[in-house]
DNA sequence: TTGTACGCGTTATCAC
DNA sequence: GTGATAACGCGTACAA
């Protein structure tokens, strides 16, 4: 259990440690023969560098933070392994953890990877953090005094960072279309929480669709629903006892489509026939849920690389950036939750 | 960007770095106001201790590694939760990381964070594991070093390390009785990786099942699929085209039995109508899937806990333990694809 | 109660 | 080509 050091090991051969270090970090003069020497017993001995002392030495833990609100649903752990297949060749290690949509923690979190030196963090807010002014005013300081952040998925503008985000507003646009097109006419929208900004911008997607096509507008058809399916489910249930239904649904994502869906077929609702539904953020559920949900896909594997490489790019340029702002495009996936029969 | 240091704060105050360092260590004697003055000022300053020279000196990370083959599946994330629920009251943090069920990944992490002096690591192998005794080597020699180790769901008894696995031979005992009440005689069992001792288990759970109740046993009824949709596509569309089907599948898992579904619903066929289903360790996916898919429950989040709790264990047990297995129970959730009409 | 000095394991900068 | 030694930031005996 104790650990070998390089003392042992210059011990060992009768030499001095920084021969030993010489032949591990091989940018200096030495001996081919003593440096294989070295190795091998090094090798025999079981001794690798201690990192903690390295890194108190170069004062960067070539770690990067990942923030995201939850991993339970696919979206996250698929940007995370965007973001892991770029910085892991970059030589970085993540640190990943979750807020549980909570703001304290998430600010706990923020403040424990600064604690162990991360040399940037990745964050999607919960989307508590635009009521928490705490939290932006943390991360706006720590951007200000030079911290590299990249800013995803869910974004504050207060926070003067990269930012990677999709165009909500453009595919809500798309989606919304794709349902007049199909003949429908009363459509809501069960949006997302109004302090996320991909939230407004679905909103206004929704909007400019049906104005474009002389469809009337009204706050009235938009109902602030969340995003989980347990939301979708609610607010599906609400329109039942008011008796207050449309003729589609522009769902801000796959669970809250889902939620909806599952209490509409729980009362004999046909979907589409009685009621179509799009929904937002492909998920692995929407092909496999019956019918199969047309969805917006997001392109989550990019996203994950371009936050991560925009960090990297942050962290090389040692300070000086603009804040750069990447919309990245989407996909409709039409399938049979939409069509018109 | 600059860090702060004991140093900066000694100097501003006009005292030794120790009165500094006795302040926030507050075991040692130190007068009520120079302590408070020093942490108003340390605060001011956005002064916080360097880990990584605590580390040099105490030589423990209070860093625990988990290492799992993927987490998009919802299995492996509500798992972390379930260690991270536990391991953060302790005061340690997580290193997730994962193998992309890559053997060789699976090294590369276990040595990383090794490498990163994590004071555990609890994990789930991949099914390439078994025939790379490289790894199992690999962490055999750790364990009786003294590593503390903790493996979880897809262990190695080739591994003297505690481990928390769920009683597969049992659940897939009575998920087949279940079958067999509802009036199957015909089940296939399309299985995991035969590498996986949990499929070997799922196995004879369901062979036993079916000697009790006299039904000829025949390796024929075992189709050995994989732990993906794909998997269970590709399996399900090999015995439609060898019209060979059965009145019952139990499968090794909820996607191998969605991709079986999915197969059989695009050939017209009814679940259970045709053929009948149960799939293995609940998804968000199984409730949610037309029909909803019978399927036996784990509990993903005490499976967490109980191996962080076990990994505390022997990190506070320095090194004198005795390998314990813990198997954990879990429930069958009767839904419609099962039911005999 | 506070200050001084050493060590944790490395790397880098000197000498030799 | 190699050895000695000063940092890196902190905790803590020991001295004061």
């Amino acid at each position: 259990m104790k650990h070998i050091t390089i003392k042992d090991v210059a011990k060992r051969l009768n030499c001095s440690v920084s021969t030993i270090s010489r032949a591990f970090n091989d940018k200096y003069d030495i001996r081919k023969e003593t440096r294989d020497l070295i190795l091998a017993t090094a090798r025999e001995m079981g001794y690798s560098p201690n990192p903690f002392a390295k890194l108190l030495l170069k004062q960067c833990s070539n770690q990067i933070g990942v923030v995201v609100p939850e991993f339970i649903n696919s979206f996250f752990p698929e940007v995370i392994k965007g973001i892991q297949d770029v910085l892991q060749k970059a030589g970085y290690q993540l640190l990943i953890m979750q807020s549980n949509e909570e703001a304290s923690v998430e600010l706990e979190n923020i403040k424990t990877l600064e604690n162990n030196m991360v040399d940037g963090i990745i964050i999607s807010l919960t989307f508590e953090t635009n009521f928490e002014t705490k939290n932006i005013d943390y991360l706006k300081n720590m951007v200000e005094s030079g911290f590299p952040i990249v800013l995803f998925n869910r974004v504050s503008d207060a926070i003067p960072a990269h930012k990677v985000v999709f165009d909500d507003y453009k595919w809500a646009f798309f989606a919304t279309e794709h349902l007049i097109y199909q003949g429908y006419k009363k459509i809501f929208h069960f949006s997302g929480p109004k302090t996320l900004s991909f939230s407004q911008n679905r909103i206004n997607g929704f909007f400019d669709a049906l104005k474009k096509h002389k469809i009337p507008v009204s706050e009235n058809l938009i109902f602030e629903t969340g995003l989980m399916i347990k939301d979708g489910q609610r607010v599906m249930q609400k329109l039942l006892d008011d008796k207050n239904l449309p003729e589609a649904i522009l769902a801000v994502n796959d669970p809250s489509a889902i939620g909806a869906m599952k209490i509409l077929k729980r009362n004999g609702y046909k979907i589409p026939g009685d009621i179509a539904i799009v929904g937002f953020t492909e998920s692995k559920l929407a092909e496999l849920i019956d019918p199969p949900l047309t969805s917006v896909a997001q392109p989550t594997f990019e996203i994950g690389q371009t936050a991560a490489k925009l960090l990297l790019e942050q962290i090389g340029s040692k300070g000086i950036f603009v804040p750069q702002k990447v919309v990245l495009n989407g996909r409709l996936n039409v399938r049979e939750s939409s069509m018109k029969l």
